[in-house]
RNA sequence: CGCGGGGUGGAGCAGUUGGCAGCUCGUUGGGCUCAUAACCCAAAGGUCGUAAGUUCGAGUCUUACCCCCGCAACCA
């Protein structure tokens, strides 16, 4: 058999400190539609997703809630999990750095790093919070006190190792300018440039002895792995590295595309790389660094009590609906915004009006005419007919150039414009009057063009919402797996003369009352589960 | 102070290499009846943040300035 080429998509390790809103959600839902993208295309994809387990803040929250840190982390993997599931993420390894196949890798990393001399030990200098036993930067402080319990803080040293970075600067500055598809969107790389690497780069602190929910360091066991040399290194760990069994690295390292929120793109665009060069490994062919979801009075904040949590849209409105909504309103190089009312008009405009209806009234014309039979293609009877198709090839291909880009909103939108274009077909044919004129010819080709119109549009949202897309061959009565295919929308014609359209269709989604429901996600949003 | 992003008809946004200013929603008027009070057409509405410059021609390039958002180093 032929291999397959493969395509390596990761999410970030989620910090489960509390509950996942709806912008983890979306980074996840953004990877699931690519992995199912390029799984259509014929990739061997692979998703991997996780939890980061370990540090100060959830030895605290541990705390917090009776718990050991690792019960709570266990706990939390369970939710993670549980929520992936009910978003029908096709993930297919989910790491968690408490696990020894992380643990012991990461390990022989650091040591590996000693060894080289990219790291060694020095003086981590911070403002302590004796009380809170946690170290400080300057600019975390509020008011000059400390952040969680507002008293004062006093500048401290302890020891702690140093990653060299100020060694790589160079070497990655090169890897930029040679690998202009490793940063996305393009701002972000100048935005690293100036503001962190022009002014010199500074060591990376990666020890800690102040607290110990963390990985030792083998060679010196009163430090613990600090943050980012302990998270980033699961992209790797997961597939095996330095482990017997490395077969899955082999097979799918370098990573294609690494997706990550805006809030860690200093790490990934800067110190991962250095990670990889120093270990003389690849880095991966593209980051693409996302925006946030922000509500209309800025960040989602537990203060505010603005959050929403993607449990409450699923639950009510479905999960493609919810889907669609994360995927259309957050154009991935901006931050989008989250508003009841939005999500309530573009479930009732795009998924009701423009979609569903699409589906239903074609479904009840051929049951009319035609006694369920999709009618034979018989050619172009007119110029609709060819403009139809024409504009069916053009979406298609500029559906493609915008996932290549990786932007999900437009790449919707590009699916969108053949919808409205067979609305807008069906009132240009008007097939009741060619139905009522006996005009059979001119009849059969525009059932022909909707039908097959409406099976590339389900072949298209396959990736992005998968449940529809079931739903719409299910009702033109498309069974055949070839007529699902990426392969099977190149050419226009498909042959349909054997399939018959269920009797009567079902409604891909039910328009909503506009103010309750807009008054139902507020109330909602408000009513926070602890 | 610095850096990045944004400033386009009532709202939300597109505008790649400079060439009559577009899309969605909303508003107004009309059409249609296959359909989920859905769909289609038309109209009104913009000095494209401000000022100057380059050019035959700039939303698109240059310069200065104004406003909003974010970042500013170890915070997942």
């Amino acid at each position: 058999m032929q291999e397959k080429e493969t395509f390596y998509i990761t999410t970030p390790i989620y910090y489960p400190s509390g509950k996942f809103h709806i912008g983890t959600a979306y980074t996840t839902v953004i990877a699931d539609s690519l992995k199912r993208y390029k799984k259509l295309q014929g990739y061997d994809a692979y998703l991997l997703t996780g939890l980061d387990e370990h540090g100060q803040k959830i030895e605290t929250v541990a705390k917090e809630h009776n718990m050991q840190p690792q019960n709570y982390v266990d706990n939390m993997a369970v939710e993670a999990k549980k929520l992936w599931e009910k978003l029908n993420i096709e993930y297919d390894d989910f790491i968690r750095t408490t696990e020894d196949r992380h643990t012991k890798i990461a390990q022989k990393i650091f040591d590996y790093f000693m060894d080289t001399g990219d790291i060694y030990k020095g003086e981590y200098e911070g403002l302590y919070c004796t009380p809170c036993e946690t170290f400080f930067t300057e600019t975390q402080l509020v008011n000059g006190k400390c952040p969680d319990c507002g008293r004062d803080v006093k500048p401290m040293k302890e020891e702690a190792y140093f990653f060299n970075m100020k060694k790589y600067a160079q070497k990655l500055l090169e890897f930029y300018d040679t690998h202009p598809d490793f940063i996305k969107p393009e701002y972000r790389k100048t935005e690293m440039i100036n503001n962190f690497i022009k002014p010199g780069l500074e060591d990376l602190c990666v020890s800690r002895t102040s607290f110990d929910w963390g990985i030792p360091v083998k060679k010196d066991p009163k430090h613990v792995i600090y943050v980012w040399l302990d998270a980033l290194t699961n992209y790797l760990t997961a597939l095996g590295y330095l482990s017997e069994d490395d077969h899955l690295f082999q097979k799918y390292w370098p990573a294609s595309v690494q997706i990550v929120g805006k809030d860690i793109a200093r790490f990934h665009l800067i110190y991962w790389p250095i990670f990889l060069i120093a270990l003389g490994l690849e880095i991966p062919k593209t980051i693409l660094v996302h925006n946030w979801i922000m509500m209309k009075d800025g960040k989602m904040s537990k203060s505010k009590g603005n959050i929403v949590y993607p449990e409450l849209l699923i639950d009510r409105y479905g999960l493609d609906a919810t889907k669609y909504f994360l995927l259309k309103a957050v154009p991935v190089s901006q931050d989008g915004v989250f508003s009841p009312e939005e999500f309530v008009e573009r479930f009732n405009i795009d998924l009701c009006n423009d979609l569903g209806n699409l589906v239903n009234r074609t479904i009840g014309m051929i049951n009319k005419y035609y006694n369920g039979k999709v009618p034979e293609y018989n050619g172009h009877q007119n110029e609709q007919d060819e403009e139809i198709e024409r504009t069916i090839k053009k979406q298609k291909l500029e559906f493609e150039d915008r996932m290549k880009e990786l932007q999900f909103s437009n790449a919707l939108s590009e699916i969108w414009g053949i919808i409205t274009r067979c609305n807008k077909y069906i009132d240009e044919t008007a097939p009741w009057i060619l139905a009522k004129q006996e005009e059979k010819e001119k009849l059969d080709s525009v059932m022909y063009h909707l039908v097959e119109s409406l099976r590339f549009v389900a072949v298209l949202l396959q990736p992005f919402m998968p449940d529809t897309a079931k739903s719409i061959f299910e009702q033109l009565g498309v069974e055949n797996a070839d007529y699902k295919t990426w392969e099977s929308i190149k050419e226009f014609y498909k042959d349909l003369k054997q399939i018959t359209v269920t009797k009567t269709g079902t409604p891909l989604f039910v328009r909503l009352n506009k103010e309750e429901e807009i008054d139902y996600i507020k109330t909602n949003m408000k009513a926070l589960p602890k």
